[in-house]
RNA sequence: AGAGAGGUGGCAGAGUGGUCGAAUGCGACGGUUUCGAAAACCGUUAUACCGGCAACGGUAUCGGGGGUUCGAAUCCCCCCUUCUCUACCA
């Protein structure tokens, strides 16, 4: 149940009950949130949604007038329709005040069809509007608690470095061995954009390189996608309208810089319907991650902790509802192994309902032992989201019996670079240099910072 | 960025105000035929929402949004996008 650390371990793939099954139906759709009321809100409570409730009952209500409101609209059309259509079957046949006669009924119907369509567009857009309010519902696996101090530690693995008394912290290497300098980011651009020079500079590109090979290994396909999106992106996975503010914003041209692959990755597969064979989707992508961030600022962001630019590899599944319990954990396994390779002692994490992303039914952190600093840092979150961004997204396929069906959507960094570096730098540092481990070698054309 | 031409179902491609969810062809699926297959023939072939246990019925959708009209794929306006030429660039 607790933490329990396995230095000798090969990746061990997590059990998971066959929950998927059950939480395959919760998605945050109209029709679940009326047949499974009492489960949403448990579910939101889990999450620690505090208007959960009120935000509950308020839709249903919203439903309600809704159907309420398309049944008599469409019944409105239907004869209008008709009445149409009698129209002009008597203007042909040249009876003039006939035609006249229906169009004073159909000038009355037009009136309830205006307004209900109407008041159905406000109805609508108030109901979709709490809709995106809500979070996603955890998986049952989902610990209870409020905060990161909750979270599980599902493993730990590999042993932690004895550094000497003198070792010294990232930022200090990186200005000793000058590889990576922030102030000249400030002076180009601002806090938070750092410059890597020669060494630093070759070592994020082996990185990306390593990452990107063990990906294509593991059977992803590598994409290259847009750095920014449009809107409609951004609430296809979800960053909309949740985090607006944590995004680059281009107010003139109304696009978004990413601050993930995962969103241009996984809205490629918007508004499409996935033919079965092409299932599972296994795609990754390196691109840079821009993050405004703002407001946090102290101890836990100094050097490469927290940036507003960084780049990462992303590997995004897409999977039927029932295997994507299965594809979760080989993505955990995937990204541990790139830990193992690295030879960077790291920890699995089950993270909590309180501390889970606003879209995810189940979140594993991974983190690595940043030794000068003695702390562990997040290097990559591993996340289903079931339904839940496949139901924005409208990413569907055609379930046995022809029917369309969503999909589930998975994602997880593989890895995001600066606190790899970070721990690299410190793990492995020495008298003379900073030994990389020896995966990086080739990659890097060098075996030693130095 | 300027000028012009386009955007129709899985694909190709008709359709310029009336019974058009949309001809035709191809593809796919089911059936007849066949020992089997091909060919031929017959049929089916979208998505969302509403009502219904269901069968089924209704509404909407011809790039997106708005408008004119009793009635819009067809007319008008805005936006997106593709192509060609010019301009600019990598």
């Amino acid at each position: 149940m607790r933490p329990r650390s396995r230095p000798e371990g090969a990746a061990r793939v997590v059990f998971l009950p066959t929950f998927a099954r059950i939480t395959s139906r919760f998605m945050l759709q109209l029709s679940v949130l009326r047949d499974q009321t009492d489960l949403v809100l448990a579910g939101l409570a889990k999450k620690r949604y505090a208007t959960g409730p009120a935000d509950v009952a308020a839709i249903l209500d919203l439903d309600q007038r809704r159907r309420q409101l398309q049944t008599s609209h469409d019944s409105a059309q239907a004869e209008a329709n008709k009445l149409a259509q009698q129209i002009g079957g008597l203007m042909k046949s040249g009876d003039k005040a006939g035609a006249e006669t229906l169009k004073i009924r159909t000038a009355e119907l037009k009136q309830h069809t205006q307004s209900a369509a109407a008041e159905l567009a406000q109805v609508g857009k108030e109901q979709q509007q709490l809709l995106y309010k809500l979070p996603n519902l955890p998986h049952a696996s989902v610990p209870e608690g409020r905060a990161a101090a909750d979270n599980e530690v599902v493993r730990e693995h590999g042993a932690k470095p004895e550094l000497g008394p003198d070792a010294l912290p990232h930022w200090d290497l990186i200005k000793k061995y000058d590889i990576i300098d922030f102030e000249l980011g400030v002076k180009i651009t601002g806090a938070g954009f750092p410059v890597y020079k020669g060494q630093g500079a070759r070592l994020q590109r082996a990185l990306i390189n390593f990452f990107l090979d063990e990906a294509r290994n593991a059977g992803y396909t590598e994409m290259q996608p847009p750095i920014l999106v449009n809107e409609a992106s951004g609430y296809g996975t979800g960053q909309l309208p949740d985090k607006e503010g944590q995004m680059y914003h281009d107010a003139k041209d109304d696009l978004y810089l990413i601050p993930t692959a995962e969103v241009p990755l996984t809205n490629i597969y918007r508004d499409e319907i996935i033919p079965v064979e092409k299932l599972p989707v296994r795609i990754t992508g390196h691109t840079p991650c821009f993050r405004r961030e703002a407001g946090s600022w102290g101890a836990d962001v100094r050097g490469l902790n927290r940036l507003h630019q960084f780049d990462k590899v992303e590997i995004v599944q897409i999977t039927e509802p029932e295997q994507s319990y299965a594809a979760l954990d080989t993505m955990v396994a995937h990204i541990e192994s790139l830990l193992q390779k690295l030879e960077l002692p790291y920890r699995v994490l089950r993270l909590c309902g309180g501390d889970m992303g606003f879209t995810s039914a189940l979140t594993y952190d991974l983190e690595v032992w940043s030794a000068a600093q003695g702390r562990w840092l997040e290097v990559s979150s591993a996340s289903n989201f079931e339904t839940y961004q496949a139901n924005r997204l409208k990413c569907r396929y055609k379930a046995e019996g022809g029917k369309t069906q969503l999909l589930h959507t998975l994602n997880g960094s593989a890895l995001a670079l600066p606190r790899i570096v970070a721990a690299l730098l410190e793990n492995n540092q020495t008298a003379d240099g900073i030994e990389l481990p020896a995966v990086l070698h080739s990659y890097c054309g060098f075996s030693k910072i130095g």
